[in-house]
DNA sequence: TCAATATCCTACCAAATTGGTAGGGGATAT
DNA sequence: ATATCCCCTACCAATTTGGTAGGATATTGA
């Protein structure tokens, strides 16, 4: 299960997304029209564009905006920025790789069909992007 | 991520899939062929047969031991006894659904993408049994 | 240059979840 | 009768989750 940081994570993604190109955007206008604690999304704004999803301005007129195109941004890169590993198990992941402890990673069986579970999961995930997402609204 | 005791569960599924037919299995030689702590495995076993995958019997020579077939436990069945939804949304989940609250289930587009990944992964764990787990072993 | 604006940073906190342990109760085969 | 083995309840520490509080820092415009 995705944490609600992560779901909080996508809505504002998906509202900047809507106003891609339209300038930088006020924590609070996101925090109220998506209704996101205000707090609690100032630091997940600060962990996306820490991962090169958003950019920011400070002062007046200032904000965060989408630094790439919502085309350019898929859905495992959010997930993995903000809820962690994706596929089922550490010793599967790709990007939080961790060995496990008393098991013969060659042959076991259990690892086989996470790793199948894990591509059949990205597959969509790489896919799909924020584009997708605010397209599928109507 | 799966929890550890999930992990547990497959891995003490696996062993009682290698000994199908040949009777109630110790939990005590469970817990040390697999080196699962004990009172833990305890509970696990405990749940595993509420979910009517085990079949156990008390007193001298008892044991648990698989009540059908390895081939007709999948693993998604598995996940969602000991580990919860498989969805990475509730409001996406076929045996855990939730509301969403503030959301428009009909047209958002969070949702959809989530069911699309769903429905890719339980292809997947629902086609994959214990058996398969086994048999990629080698 | 100074004040207003807005992001950034650090610290803290309560509640829930995870990964166990402890200890005894109850059923059953010999 | 008793040794064996599953079953049940309660407890516990560590970690994670979902926030809040308050100020530091950077930018703009008057």
């Amino acid at each position: 299960m995705l944490s609600k940081k992560t779901r909080y994570a996508f809505r504002a993604l998906s509202y900047l997304a809507e106003n891609y190109g339209k300038g930088p955007i006020l924590i609070c206008t996101i925090s109220t029209e998506k209704k996101i604690p205000l707090k609690f999304l100032e630091g997940i704004l600060n962990e996306l564009k820490k991962a090169n999803l958003l950019e920011s301005k400070k002062g007046k007129g200032g904000g965060y905006f989408l630094k790439i195109s919502p085309k350019k941004i898929n859905l495992a890169t959010v997930i993995r920025v903000i809820n962690g590993p994706i596929a089922l198990l550490p010793c599967v992941s790709l990007n939080f790789y961790e060995k496990c402890e008393d098991c013969d990673e060659e042959h076991c069986g259990i690892r086989k069909m996470m790793t199948i579970t894990r591509d059949a999961t990205l597959k969509i995930l790489e896919r799909k992007t924020l584009h997708d997402i605010i397209f599928a609204t109507v």
